[in-house]
DNA sequence: ACAGTAACCTGTTTGC
DNA sequence: TGCAAACAGGTTACTG
């Protein structure tokens, strides 16, 4: 579900709730996520939550208790600040409890993680090896032109790859491509300098976009609120299928690539 | 190193 | 209407 501006908008709705805060307790229904939870997470009740950070679709709640909670929400995760001492709901599978609110976590399908990492966070497994960030300064075009030399995998796999740059998902990958109309299935390796450094433009623009909007809702996300974001109505090509092109009329067609749903214009995108 | 595929899980939508 | 198949925003792990 959640991509970079989903977990982005999550993660400043729960920020005033938690930074500053001291965990009281947390709170755990079911550990069968992603990996199971693990019980080092209890190193983090009676610390404070120091900073709420960000890497790639990763969120990190740093403590004073010498490690960080890690937060993903994988495909149909997400929190929600509770202050009216509801009770837990299905798939509600644990709770971050301080003295003001509970932030409480849902996800359907179980993809999403809840782990503890010890300093240097840089050198864990799971953070270890990911690209740069999307909206920071060692993203480029020359970056994306560099590193997709002699690659044949199709380009929307390439710009989705976390090694290559992290946070683009499967929507944004099909709106960066569209605006700048380049074929999801070109080989990475035969797209030109100059339209690399379009769609990074592009990559950084609809995800800033997005931010502003709150993300997209197409079925079920929500935020720290429990409020859809408000992307999904300015998509230009995601869900676009047999629909006209926004830019030549043409019909829009949909191609599962590399097992995911890719939707593009047979006569703006080559 | 690279490319392609299967897997993890549940809920909803689609098609016969 | 009912039931089964297909599909969904992510990521890792395995294969050749």
């Amino acid at each position: 579900m959640p991509e970079l501006p989903e977990v982005e908008t999550t993660l400043r709705g729960i920020r005033p709730y938690l930074e500053g805060r001291t965990l009281q307790a947390i709170d755990v229904r079911d550990r069968r996520l992603r990996w199971p939870v693990p019980e080092t997470i209890q190193q983090a009740v009676g610390a404070r939550i120091t900073s709420l950070q960000r890497r790639a679709k990763y969120m990190i709640l740093e403590t004073d208790a010498g490690g960080d909670l890690l937060i993903h929400l994988g495909m149909s995760g997400s929190l929600r600040v509770i202050t009216d001492r509801s009770g837990p709901r299905k798939h509600d599978h644990f709770d971050l409890v301080t003295d003001s609110a509970i932030v409480r976590y849902n996800d359907p399908r179980r993809f999403g993680a809840l782990l503890w990492v010890n300093p240097p966070r840089g050198e864990h497994e799971l953070l270890a090896h990911l690209g740069p960030e999307p909206l920071g300064d060692e993203f480029s075009g020359d970056l994306l032109f560099d590193r997709s030399r002699g690659r044949r995998v199709a380009v929307k796999n390439f710009i989705m790859d976390g090694r290559v740059v992290v946070g683009v998902g499967n929507i944004y990958a099909t709106e960066a491509l569209f605006m700048t109309g380049i074929h999801p299935n070109r080989a990475a390796g035969r797209v030109s300098r100059a339209r690399y450094g379009a769609l990074a433009e592009a990559i950084r623009d609809v995800l800033a976009r997005s931010i502003r909007q709150g993300g997209t809702t197409l079925r079920d996300y929500v935020n720290s609120d429990g409020a859809p974001g408000y992307f999904a109505l300015d998509l230009l090509a995601y869900g676009r299928d047999g629909k006209p092109c926004f830019q030549c009329g043409a019909g829009m067609r949909h191609k599962v690539i590399g097992q995911r749903s890719s939707f593009y214009c047979p006569r703006c995108q080559r």
